[in-house]
DNA sequence: CAATAATGATCAGTATACCACTTAATTTGC
DNA sequence: GCAAATTAAGTGGTATACTGATCATTATTG
């Protein structure tokens, strides 16, 4: 299985020698772009409300599961543990969350969300969903399918490339 | 066609209406993952050169035409244009490239790249096409096809959600 | 049990990537 | 032809996002 795409794939560059001349044909430009853009509809969307894109994915995880350390939260959301640490310390100063000295490992911080922290949550997750239909809009039903699993099996293939692997999903 | 495209959209809400509950449900999560990895291979492809994946971009859109003004490398490259400005200055910093103001527009800033600047370009080419492989390997050569046409569509859609919107390409 | 390794956090530093505001030069519109 | 609008840069600020180093605590192991 593992064989047979990689084969697929090489007949690529085969046929294309010249596949990534313009930057329209490099995968990676183009998700950096489409990144930005995506962090350009969410802060639309949330016009006012001096929430990022990463903020509101690590509110979402402490919502979901009561506490949590910082490193773990990092991992979930997929950021460094410094960003993550960066994040959550901002999220704290605006009283969206609060950190304690775990009493089992007193080396970590348990995260907390407040009641300020979920009520932001609950207001904003209808702008998160409105930020990625419109990102999506352009998509067909099948394209949107596929464009889904692509970037799943390319994530999950190159998990170790970036220094936040992701070792749960929420 | 633009109706028939919101339609289908509008159709996957209905019969999906948590489809954003997870993280990985969640396409803008997924791109700026995914965009991470990209950095995250080229950056290990290009071990001990010390060129980002952004200042390589510039560098390609130099060595494409021989003279550009910083706001126009900037929509090129599709980046903020003080983002560019900071690139350009690291850029000119180790002698890559040069800048100086335009005869024709004395606000303008017109950027040269060096020979060093060529040489380097001609050496990180294909490692830069090494990175790109590396995180498409797992696509068939249909999904490959897919996802590439899936990325214009939305780029080419929400052009103006971000700042830096594309107005060329080389 | 003590030396070592691994782990969670922090700090300092660098590189995007953006915004708001300002300055200077050029275009325009009357 | 000159005021007004536009445009290219610059400045200062904030927020990721990462590396490398260090420190304290916990786990491992000889």
């Amino acid at each position: 299985m593992k064989n047979n795409v990689v084969s697929e794939q090489a007949s690529i560059k085969t046929v294309h020698p010249e596949k990534y001349a313009d930057l329209w044909d490099r995968p990676g430009y183009l998700v950096r772009r489409l990144h930005q853009i995506h962090i350009g509809l969410f802060t639309q969307a949330c016009e006012g409300l001096d929430l990022t894109a990463v903020q509101f994915a690590v509110l979402s995880v402490l919502c979901a599961d009561a506490e949590m350390d910082q490193l773990s939260i990092s991992k979930i959301v997929g950021i460094d543990r410094t960003s993550g640490a960066d994040v959550i310390k901002r999220l704290v100063s605006r009283g969206l969350a609060t950190r304690e000295r775990s009493k089992q490992d007193r080396r970590a911080l348990i995260v907390h969300i407040t009641e300020a922290g979920r009520r932001l949550v609950r207001e904003v997750q209808p702008l998160m969903e409105e930020a990625q239909d419109r990102m999506v809009l352009p998509l067909t039903c099948e394209e949107y399918e596929v464009f889904m699993r692509a970037l799943r099996k390319m994530i999950d293939a190159n998990n170790d490339a970036s220094r936040a692997p992701m070792s749960q999903r929420i």
